[in-house]
DNA sequence: TTTATTTACGAAACCGGTTTCGTGAAGAAG
DNA sequence: CTTCTTCACGAAACCGGTTTCGTAAATAAA
């Protein structure tokens, strides 16, 4: 089968091709007649327009970006759910791609996206990223940007986060009240908000309990899973070691969990756990694990949303906008009162 | 800042678009203190040259789509890896699309990729999928598809995928071997290849231990937690219930710990556990999962080579290429001969 | 010195739709 | 019967690069 464009159609029609992408786009100035033996043949030859041919003419590409760390985080994955469903039925693509928590490849997707490939951008950025400056640049070339859950503060773009701070301390308040006193904290980056923030909230709780904060019970993990484990081995294998971790990602669990188990810490009686964490089967972990759940459906939806708007051009949504949905501590296994 | 196209950059420069445009492809025809030129002021411009222009004219978008059903399951996350590691440096995008396991979705993704919209097609197709139509009408416009893991038999197009008849007897086979005598298998589609043929590796197995298969051992399960949580719960409060279960995919394994829980049945000694599943974390379940674990980044590798090799249109793999890389059983806690 | 070749660049066509503008014909208004 | 609209459609420009082809100037070969 050969490609059958607009020009083909309109041959076989014996129209010119203004008068069928007229009437394919249901023009006023094309008789129903028309129309009609134009859907039927162009239907019948499985006539398909050119994307890239409108997007030229069109000047926008009915693409939207959805820029993330990795797949492999339930958060994010339910997240992409959020945003196809406010995207759902609006006509545009969503193209995801991944960072792979890379600063460099989060600058070479950005920078592509210069040269109009997409109408607007939503993302979550890498744990590397600390300069917002090619997200702006690409915020001056009047493409849209929003950001959800991991922002850049200084960057001015709409941003949809859950209430980190609080997050951190209710977490950390959590394992307090069920009797520990020496807890520790596992981020992913100095940089941060989500790291940063849920970090501050966990500072907080300490001080709020009148206890002093370690920097060394303060650990930046990375993506890279054996030398965490290093990490955090040489964190709980210490003689006055911490009697609670309060773990900031979901792909933390696996590590904490299997630490624990080398070192013959049981949770919670040893030691108790809360981590940040989407995944459904937190409950069949063992013990059950204590998570704080983000809104990841909500956040993805919130934010695609707030795009949807800037693009429209009519109520674009103020650069300062800022959605914070709340997360839920939900109470498991792990960080039960011995 | 405006949009910088080559036409203004050739005004700027003082030279036409036509010596830019050669000048910026590094093109022989071009003096090297012109092209440094180009490139100094492009830079300077912050110019970016549109990709759509150029795929219309090339008539080649340099993308490639990867069609799955889900994102929030660890096979195809990691297949996902498996598929960009594949393409890096290529010079090709990767486009995601989710299907969310409906037919409808995969087949209005897949026509709108008739327009040219990408160079090629990886796709795995979703549970609904039994007619492959979509995909043969693909192929005929002279997008090269390819499939992996879940594939569909009667479209002739390169595959990859995973031994799922000798997975799904080796599952069935250790569970017989460690005294199960009355197993359940789990299944997600009647039509599915990967379904079907794990499930007939299930039932030569236990053949092989002359056992009966009986129909109501057999469930397929649907995207519907809750109905298959509803379905499971009966499977395993009967009378005569099942010793052991295969089930055929990860997104089960949560659904299946939380039936055992309920009905206080519990894993190994009551009812061992055999799950496909690519998840890290099996191995801190309660109890640690044994599993089949397919070697889903290899599998998106492969697809992603074939895929490119039928894109060179050099030595283009034969519609008949089925390349088949084996799982491996992970045997843990879940199964353990009691 | 003449001819052949190479070098470096520009004009214009092209990819495939979309849109503006113009026009002939039919119908309505005067 | 004339004038004004409306209707239905086509020619051509356009989006922004890329490529073919042509050409003037410079250089090399004869």
């Amino acid at each position: 089968m050969k490609k059958v464009n607009i020009k083909a159609l309109a041959k076989e029609l014996n129209l010119s091709p203004a008068t069928v992408s007229k009437a394919l786009r249901d023009s006023h100035e094309i008789s129903a007649a028309t129309k009609q033996r134009v859907l039927e043949v162009a239907k019948q030859l499985n006539y398909a327009p050119n994307a890239y041919a409108s997007s030229l003419r069109d000047r926008r590409s009915r693409n939207i970006a959805v820029i993330i760390p990795e797949v492999a985080d339930s958060f994010f994955s339910i997240a992409i759910n959020g945003i196809e469903a406010a995207i759902e039925e609006k006509d545009y693509h969503v193209l995801i791609y991944l960072t792979h928590e890379l600063y460099a490849r989060e600058q070479a997707i950005l920078k592509d996206f210069k040269s109009g490939r997409v109408d607007g951008v939503l993302i979550s950025v890498s744990r590397e990223t600390t300069d917002g400056s090619h997200i702006s640049e690409l915020i001056a070339e009047d493409v849209p940007v929003v950001f959800f859950d991991r922002v850049l503060e200084n960057v001015e773009a709409p941003k949809v986060v859950t209430d980190d701070f609080n997050s951190g301390y209710t977490g950390a308040m959590h394992l307090l009240d069920n009797g520990c006193r020496h807890i520790a904290f596992l981020g992913i980056s100095n940089s941060l908000s989500i790291s940063n923030n849920r970090m501050a909230g966990y500072q907080q709780a300490l001080k709020d309990h009148h206890l002093t904060v370690s920097p060394d019970d303060m650990i930046t993990c990375t993506p890279d899973t054996a030398a965490n484990f290093t990490a955090i081995k040489q964190l709980l294998a210490k003689e006055n070691r911490p009697d609670g971790i309060v773990a900031s990602v979901e792909n933390l669990t696996n590590t904490v969990y299997q630490v624990c188990n080398e070192l013959q810490l049981s949770i919670p009686q040893d030691i108790k756990v809360v981590c940040f964490s989407n995944l459904d089967i937190a409950a069949i972990l063992h013990p059950p694990l204590t998570t704080i759940t983000q809104p990841a459906f909500q956040i993805g939806k919130a934010a695609a949303e707030l795009l949807l708007k800037s693009l429209g051009k009519k109520d674009a949504p103020s650069p300062a906008t800022q959605i914070v949905i709340p997360s839920e501590l939900i109470i498991r296994g792990s960080s039960k009162r011995s």
